[in-house]
DNA sequence: TTGACAAACTTAACACCGTTAACTAACATG
DNA sequence: CATGTTAGTTAACGGTGTTAAGTTTGTCAA
């Protein structure tokens, strides 16, 4: 009897039908132009049917967002094959910066937006914690603690979590800045790729040791 | 006759008076819970009224940002009178940061929130920018000037702009992160302050050179 | 003193919003 | 075939920012 499976199927499908239309309106436009009734006129159902896949509207976006950023955590997978793991903290470091750009919105509902949904993590979430695969933090974190061990950081910075969220916090605070300030003409903002390598440049520079092998590279 | 100063001293009083309402609510409980009935009731007026004082809410919540962020720019004086411009720029960006954490509400309109309203600077806004007394990007940027022209800063870091600039991503990154992230758990987070501190030492020391006579200080 | 005008303010309403409750149609299963 | 479940609907509640129209109040010239 082939039809259970064959409704799970269906309503898995509207569930991310539902996701598609909120991902256009949400990447385009912005959080407050999602609303559920806009939703609902894009898939052709009415507002409250939403409710019956989704506990709630930010429910939807965080689910939305937490999907779309497994895209980043699983594309980080890339920078994995960077021998040197400065280098690779630098792509890493790189890759975000890019992405966070790329999903404005994403990036503010994700990192700039405190949430109380986020704060009690659904177990599916819980498990994905730690993986390097599906966890981007964890990847970072696992580079800098083999930078740690190759004797690649400063003696002042030993500590892999206060590197690891200081780096985080760099990069964070490029993307940070370019969204919620980028457009104000208050500031001559120097072009964006440049502020970007900048801050790799100075980060990387301000925690490493030179490594004299290197140390004619540039 | 002083009847007709009396009526703008009359519309300056009720006009703070909105804006203290506002402030009550925007700071204790975020940008969300700030509507303006909340606001008419707390002053015992209708909700229309606030419209014939300001243009709408984003008008009234900019100005009232800008209002508490003068008191920011005013406050970086205190760092003025300390003498070498790079342990100046690091006051700066440690009060910066302070600043932010106890702000956060006004800290994420004003640097993480894209607003159009910004966007047009008001006159009266623009003649306080560069004056350093009200600017504090302007304070910071002149700071990094001398140190750049005292030869504080590795060769490569000569562009005044993109050092003010990765400066202020790098402690925006900070206050950025812990207020969009801080209570998530996903995040085994080192203490605040030392993220602070860690980010001012990894950035500063990543930008300027060694300096021989203090290099026995710490 | 009175009439006219302007400023300050209010009430009523519009068009949205997220969300809940109650109802209905379709359908798999005993 | 009856029954209960499921997916969907409509109607409604209480909230939002904002506008239009009407009202009160105060000023000032004739």
């Amino acid at each position: 009897m082939g039809s259970q499976e064959r409704r799970v199927r269906e309503r898995e499908e509207i569930r991310t039908k539902i996701m598609d239309a909120a991902r256009e309106l949400f990447a385009s436009q912005g959080v407050e132009a999602v609303s559920m009734r806009k939703i609902a006129d894009a898939i052709e159902y009415s507002p409250t049917a939403i409710y019956l896949h989704f506990a709630d509207k930010d429910a939807l976006l965080q689910e939305l967002c937490a999907h779309d950023f497994g895209a980043l955590a699983r594309s980080f997978a890339d920078e994995a094959r960077i021998k040197d793991p400065v280098e690779r903290i630098r792509a890493l470091g790189r890759r975000f910066m890019r992405f966070g750009l790329k999903h404005p919105n994403h990036f503010r509902f994700m990192f700039l937006t405190p949430s109380k949904a986020r704060e009690k993590i659904p177990q599916k979430q819980l498990e994905k914690r730690g993986d390097p695969e599906q966890d981007g933090y964890a990847r970072l974190l696992l580079s800098v603690r083999e930078a740690l061990a190759a004797g690649r950081f400063r003696p002042e910075f030993k500590d892999e979590k206060l590197v690891t969220q200081t780096f985080a916090a760099a990069v964070n605070g490029v993307v940070a800045l370019q969204i919620g300030m980028g457009n104000d003409p208050w500031i001559d903002w120097a072009p964006l790729e440049k502020r970007m390598e900048t801050m790799l440049d100075a980060i990387c520079r301000g925690m490493t040791v030179r490594d004299s092998a290197k140390a004619g590279r540039r």
